[in-house]
DNA sequence: TATGAATGAGTATTCATTCAT
DNA sequence: GATGAATGAATACTCATTCAT
């Protein structure tokens, strides 16, 4: 197979990946058909088949390519800020996802809950792509932290992403226990509390 | 309408949810269709129509019994021990949580991040249902707590608590970032730290 | 439900059946899809759905109805004539069959092998209905088979039943051995050995 | 062409029957896909239609090969017993084609009736294979049958394979009109009969 | 010759919803 | 209120066939 054939390959696979995007986006995934998708994409249906097996497949890749994208987006807006503090870098990465979601509530709406990072994480490590663990070490690399093994700072690490995915997801979209801008604060003050 | 009709009625509403429950459960709320769900409810297609607009409402109706019934065993357990301390208190409820998900894991798979405290909470002040209320009274009346105001305490609870949803969904069906019982000791850790 | 209604249903069944054997007829039952079948039948897509789990389902109802018609078509021609002898009466049954398939060309071309005397019987049994096993004691019934127990001339009336329906594919579709018209005075021949 | 690339081009024919043998086999001539096919034969989508025209066509050669090989084996395992009579050779085949479809069920559920002696006889003859032939002269040549004609004497041979290879396809696989065993012993007595 | 990515018409099947009884 | 037969639009999915390489 020629290397252009290969990109050709490529390029189909992510057109459906960027129209099944577009459209979960904008009508949710149970309301887009896959006829939907092709017809975006610009693709024979049969072609769909060739690189997913049903739409389930096609929405883990775009909980990937989403969640993958929002925490790059992070990671290079804290490598430009040059945070001493971890607690600082900590609060910033929090901070830069809520107001990703705050600005994108149609992408909060369509990922739910689906963003997680510990599985995000897990499917980088498969594709050996080690950009985001990169951050994490950015992240709590820290004298903070000596007194807990690297397993135990890990650990943490999540339970604090869960915590922020999970609260933005109740706040932003439902206001509940109260909009965001008010948890905000609460928020941030228990993660200090956590890492102190 | 005489109160036996009426009792007819509610029967075939309770018959109708416990069917969705358990077909829900079994086959996962998509796969199940409205025909399953009334065959099993021993009940006419028609009649679905009477008391649910479509698919979508049977499943509030679902979750909101399900993440009802938890809080409310988490609740009757609770006063069964006397626990003076209010950390130990939420500890407690929270390994009651946790240990319920892992008993019934397809349970746990079915609501997936959908078993959400605020929404729960929300949903029973709708219908003047203040028994969970009570709980959190007593989970968080505290000196401990002196030092917030009232909106605080009950933020940081809704965070805790969102907290261990999440954490239990994705560490319990995914073992991610690790089994439950090695995320159990960071976790409690956590909450710990949060309310001291 | 009201007896009407059942007619309803039943005429509802019957119309798909008749569309269905009038299109496997004209086209194969391969090349004629379900879409077609209930276009004929003047009846939804569902409905198709209602009676027959796919199109097998409803191939078989095919299948034993124009059997059952051949049977019992020969069976009433049977009865007008008045043969005293058993061979005879074999013959003339065996000789109606194969003038039916040559005159109903597209009728053998789509039953092919299916036309199984034992099958059809079975099915008979099970809706229990035995004008079929009447014929049969008609044919058989002789001084001829005292010598047989009533399973022996039971299983050779079979063997001579199969071996009518096989020739007759082989032979008027694909002339091989020979055309019907050569074959019939060997097999007749046959018969008649094995009767005698 | 050398003779290696014609060699290499007989394989991949042979490969291609092979695996829709298995595949037919497996899970039947519909429900098996041209793709899954050349898949299992290790060979391009394209390259089938430089040796078929379609499925129809790879069916035949499989029914071909298959009832080819049932006949060779039976006529080995004829040449090694030393039958005089020619009833005793009749019989033999017979016994020898029934108990090939007993010990290899699939094969017969696979070809179903298609296994039609003068079908097969007819497509030797078209390939100038006369190796067949030689055993029907085998089994048939006989004084016995010096009161028939030639064609009287093949005809009548047809009939009984015809007859036998029926038999088997409705007693074997639905134990109509009894199991194969019982069957046995009327369907010689009847062959028997026939030959006299 | 051989390949296999791409096609898209064709097909089965589902299922929420209606409505006459 | 209750029924359940009927609907048919919507949808997922298949697969024989083509053709540029």
């Amino acid at each position: 197979m020629g290397a252009s054939l290969q990109r050709q390959k490529e390029e189909k696979k992510h057109n459906l990946v960027q129209a099944a995007y577009e459209l979960f986006l904008e009508k949710g995934t149970t309301k887009t058909s896959i006829d939907e998708i092709v017809r975006r994409a610009n693709v024979a249906k049969g072609t769909f088949y060739l690189y997913f097996q049903d739409k389930n497949e096609i929405w883990d890749a775009v909980v990937a390519r989403v969640s993958n994208h929002i925490l790059l987006e992070a990671k290079e807006a804290l490598e430009q800020r040059n945070l001493p503090d971890m607690i600082d870098r900590i609060l910033f990465v929090a901070d830069y996802v809520i107001e990703y979601f705050r600005k994108n509530i149609l992408v909060l709406r369509m990922i739910r809950r689906d963003f997680s990072w510990p599985l995000v994480l897990k499917k980088m490590e498969q594709e050996q792509d080690n950009t985001l663990l990169q951050m994490l070490d950015q992240c709590f690399c820290s004298p903070y932290l000596s007194r807990y093994s690297m397993e135990e700072s890990y650990r943490m690490m999540f339970i604090i992403m869960e915590m922020v995915g999970s609260i933005s997801y109740t706040s932003i979209l439902h206001d509940q226990p109260a909009p965001i801008d008010e948890m905000k604060p609460v928020l941030f003050h228990t993660i200090r509390k956590i890492l102190l």
